[in-house]
DNA sequence: GCAATTTGTTTTAGGCTTAAAGTAACTTCA
DNA sequence: TGAAGTTACTTTAAGCCTAAAACAAATTGC
């Protein structure tokens, strides 16, 4: 008999789990111990080099999945080491409008590079059908996830 | 053209990556509002409730790819709730025994239960083969970093 | 026996994380 | 105008997390 659809969930999900768990902590371990710095801040960093024009901590807070509160600790330490720099908005005095500074971008670079290699060394295990394959069924996933009922959604 | 390895490998990763955060959100939310409990709670009396004897702390750790230390305050909270016990070893005083108590039993197996169901319901858009295939790749995934060189390996 | 080392665990310092409460600024509308 | 409501962000309290230091108990080598 084939496993009942919920416990090979549950099968799917703890590998899942355990494999992202082992490569974030490998990312974070590099991203310590030669540029001292840590993944939320990588993070913070990658959404706005993706950025062209500076953009609110809302939208930051909305790409990146995390607490307002725990934007602004990010942000203020990064400010504080000069990566980058805030504004407010004149027109809006509630509103600030973060991007990166000159320095802020050339670490982002540097990282990144390093971060693509790191990721990259993971994975080379798999073969290239295998990774389309995975590609693939992630993006299936995250618009299942999306397209679902969400924590906070008006009906 | 098709994209080089290394730019596959990281777009997997995002998307895997970003599948698990939402996932891990929805998770923690749930045991939040209908056990006030937590994810970290749930993963260790998880793995007491798979052991018949008393485990050291130092085998948990190892198990739930924690530091020692995390371990030590988690532990320390689940016993003031009185769902785990903790007991000196005679026959060497460092080490400490842990193991689930009948209420944590009990407090487990009702989370697990609808943990199980939200998981399930969370990967209902995804086809039985989609499935099947992602338990593959995941499984494959896992063994290629569980056997790459890790973090603290001797020669 | 006993000093040196190793091992199991806890403590500490500092960052990440959230939800909830608080503050300030803007908008609505009478 | 100005009270009520909304919005953008910060602060707070509490838990999670790590690496490194500290501690205590066991083992090893003389």
């Amino acid at each position: 008999m084939a496993a009942p659809h919920a416990k090979q969930s549950l099968r799917v999900w703890l590998r899942m789990l355990r494999a992202t768990t082992i490569i974030e902590k490998r990312i974070r371990g590099y991203l310590k111990t030669e540029f001292d710095s840590t993944l939320p801040r990588f993070d913070v960093l990658s959404a706005l080099d993706r950025e062209t024009a500076p953009i609110t901590m809302s939208q930051l807070t909305d790409h990146l999945l995390v607490s307002n509160g725990n934007l602004t600790g990010l942000v203020n330490r990064l400010v504080e080491d000069g990566l980058i720099s805030r504004e407010i908005d004149p027109d809006d005095r509630r509103v600030q409008h973060v991007v990166l500074s000159p320095d802020g971008r050339n670490a982002f670079r540097e990282m990144a590079e390093k971060h693509e290699a790191l990721v990259d060394s993971l994975f080379s295990e798999m073969s290239d059908e295998d990774m389309a394959t995975l590609l693939r069924l992630t993006t299936t996933l995250n618009s299942a996830l999306q397209n679902g009922a969400r924590p906070a959604e008006d009906a």
